[in-house]
DNA sequence: CCTATCATGTAATCCGTTACATGATTAT
DNA sequence: ATAATCATGTAACGGATTACATGATAGG
């Protein structure tokens, strides 16, 4: 066992396996990509490396399946479960950074109407994507994935406001 | 001559370049921290590495000061002029994810109310700062970094709605 | 004069992405 | 059957962060 820093995707992986019990990073990846890989995504590499680094750390163990494909299976141990109960406790003033390609381009002197068209198509398909999941959402989902969501629709919304008031701007 | 990949902060070391001439690395940190920084900031030693690379890939050239402390002086050669171009005036459709940590709390289950209180304070703080900026920027400041300023104002504003109707919940 | 801070860089580490590979299912 | 997709991993690479170092400048 040896020291391994806890980043995002590390809490990522321990809060899934909190919520569903022991995984295959298959599930993992499934899980990620039906939740919090709209405001966190994972390349599927990651799921299969990352809960090895945290085994190596102690915060969750690995077992084999015992017959036909041999699949590796994780989940939290004890000081994983705690690990994920103090940073969730601990509450963080840092603030994230927009770090949007279109946005890098606009401010480098990018056409903004041109600009404009492509961004808001992707934007308001992404809004609508995510109205069709708020919509549709069961009523057992927990606050905390109902509440990002609700964020994510916010945010998309005030992409589609600032491009918009540019697509609308004489060309040029 | 080798081939580099040009990467988002290759791109940053690009435009402030021939926004500014001729630059040493120093005087990239300074004008990344002081515009686009803002939403898309780099560790002080990329600014080193990164130009190397560039220059690796004949995007900009390097020359050394003659006296004094023989600093290195980085420009931009035809080819990152035209790189740079090209960057700019292809529209993107890519979308950013939000990958912020209070967020990810909130997913996975912390306590709305409190985790509410200092990110509230730290993003009034933020929009405090970007409006201040804003108000100072002198008349000849171009569009892009005056429109991603006011991005910045209204993310910060509806991150400011959703941890306020948070704080103002009953806690528990 | 001494000590912060500013300025300038290099080196090591490591996380995250990309590429490579292959076995199992499902559909046609 | 066989092609396509799903599922399960490993390996290599490289960009980004962190740590280490040291010379110059300014303030007390």
């Amino acid at each position: 066992m040896q020291e391994v820093r806890l980043t995002p995707p590390s809490y990522i992986v321990l809060g899934l396996l909190n919520w569903t019990g022991e995984a295959t990073p298959y599930r993992l990846k499934q899980l990620v990509a039906g939740s919090v890989g709209f405001f966190w995504s994972l390349q599927h590499a990651q799921l299969y490396t990352e809960p090895e680094r945290l085994t190596r750390g102690g915060y969750v163990s690995e077992r084999r399946e015992e017959g036909g494909r041999r699949r590796k299976l994780y989940k939290l141990t004890d000081k994983g479960r705690k690990a994920l109960a103090e940073w969730r406790a601990e509450p963080t003033a840092h603030l994230s950074e927009v770090r949007d390609l279109g946005l890098l381009k606009l401010f480098f002197g990018a056409d903004p109407s041109e600009l404009a068209e492509v961004q808001l198509a992707a934007h308001r398909a992404e809004l609508a994507e995510y109205e069709r999941i708020r919509d549709g959402l069961p009523d057992d989902v927990p606050d905390g994935p109902r509440l990002a969501l609700e964020l994510g629709i916010r945010q998309a919304r005030t992409w589609i406001d600032f491009w918009e008031e540019l697509a609308d701007r004489a060309p040029g």
